[in-house]
DNA sequence: CTTCAAACATGACTGCGCTCAAAATTCTGG
DNA sequence: CCAGAATTTTGAGCGCAGTCATGTTTGAAG
């Protein structure tokens, strides 16, 4: 048989992880993380308690689940706003801005998800993180490559390296905003300030 | 009274709290972070185990009081021990080195821990972390500070955000290591590279 | 169609983090 | 030294994440 060719196992399979999904992803935006229990997801998706955890190890897990697929669409819409704009850090900060107001929409599930992004549990949600970061840099590094054709940036400058860099940044000071360290305005500032820098470098 | 004279109440907190940080890190030492219940620090500090809480609102935050002491003293080594290398970027990635040498020791503690910083429930904790990173910082904007005194760095750089960024490569690079993206030898190769990166510039 | 094995779902159960009302201890003013 | 206010400790109890023995469904072979 082809690969493509799915029993009605995997259907089942497939169908159930949609529906934990969908209701994961309402209650924890309806009533956030923490005061949603798995055996409410488990209710409204139509599965006993323990079923929920064949589909994540953890209740954490499930937020790798909820947000992979956005946090991917997040990145391509990122990519579309930024090409347009000039420089390059300007660019960059366009990108990273379409993250961050997807991120503002709901701050507390946006900061248990960044928790849990370096803590993940089950293989599967490993490799969907891997996926996601991938995206993530690789249209970073579209814009570092499309800046060095300008020649705005040195030919030198390797892509993969200068792309982990500049969002390392922004995480860096995207975890400072999410635990309240920084105030919006600081974070923009900072934010600003750091890949500026790293642009020019330092040297 | 002089701010200094303390009661025997504030006497009896310092040595309770003293004993249960004691305790919690023997324990997540000894049995690991997950293995060892509340209840089993509290008995091995002599308080009953709704005291715990008292002194820190989660178990999680527990990690910060245990690791705060310890930590404060790594960025001195690894700032003493950096100051002897040459280039600047030798010297921070000695200052790196010697942290990511201490996190070895027990790489899952490490683990928990990091994933902890971002998380912080009480407001103590939080300014142990703020005073924490204040420190980390500081060391490494007095390497910097020094690389510009010796022309190695250009003289319009500024101090603080050129540690931040140092230290967010450094930060996402662990986070790489520690979740298990990375070996040891790719968190090498990677974090020499993206440091040489920042310090030579894009531009 | 029947039989058997493998994969999957179930939900009662367990253990632990954390709470909170009550008890114990310390402090203060007279 | 005493009463009573203020703070801290206590530990039984609660709710929930996660487990696992049992039951159920699916797929394959004859």
């Amino acid at each position: 048989m082809a690969a493509a060719a799915i029993g009605r196992r995997e259907q089942n399979k497939l169908e159930k992880r949609g529906r934990i999904i969908a209701a994961a992803r309402a209650l924890f935006t309806h009533k956030g993380f923490d005061a949603t229990t798995s055996q409410e997801i488990a209710d409204a998706a139509g599965v006993a308690g323990g079923t929920i955890f064949t589909y994540a190890k953890t209740k954490d897990d499930l937020l790798i689940l909820v947000f992979h697929d956005e946090m991917m669409d997040v990145a391509e819409r990122g990519y579309a706003a930024a090409r347009g704009s000039g420089a390059l850090v300007d660019q960059v900060i366009v990108y990273f801005e379409t993250m961050v107001s997807y991120h503002q929409r709901d701050l507390p599930l946006a900061h248990a998800l960044m928790r849990q992004l370096g803590y993940v549990g089950g293989d599967d949600q490993r490799a969907l993180v891997r996926e996601l970061m991938t995206r993530v840099l690789g249209r970073l590094a579209q814009l570092v490559e499309a800046a060095k054709a300008r020649g705005e940036v040195a030919a030198a400058s390797p892509l993969l390296p200068s792309a982990r860099s500049l969002f390392a940044i922004y995480y860096f000071h995207l975890g400072g905003l999410l635990s309240g360290y920084l105030d919006r305005p600081q974070f923009d500032r900072n934010l600003r300030t750091d890949l500026g820098l790293l642009l020019r470098g330092l040297g």
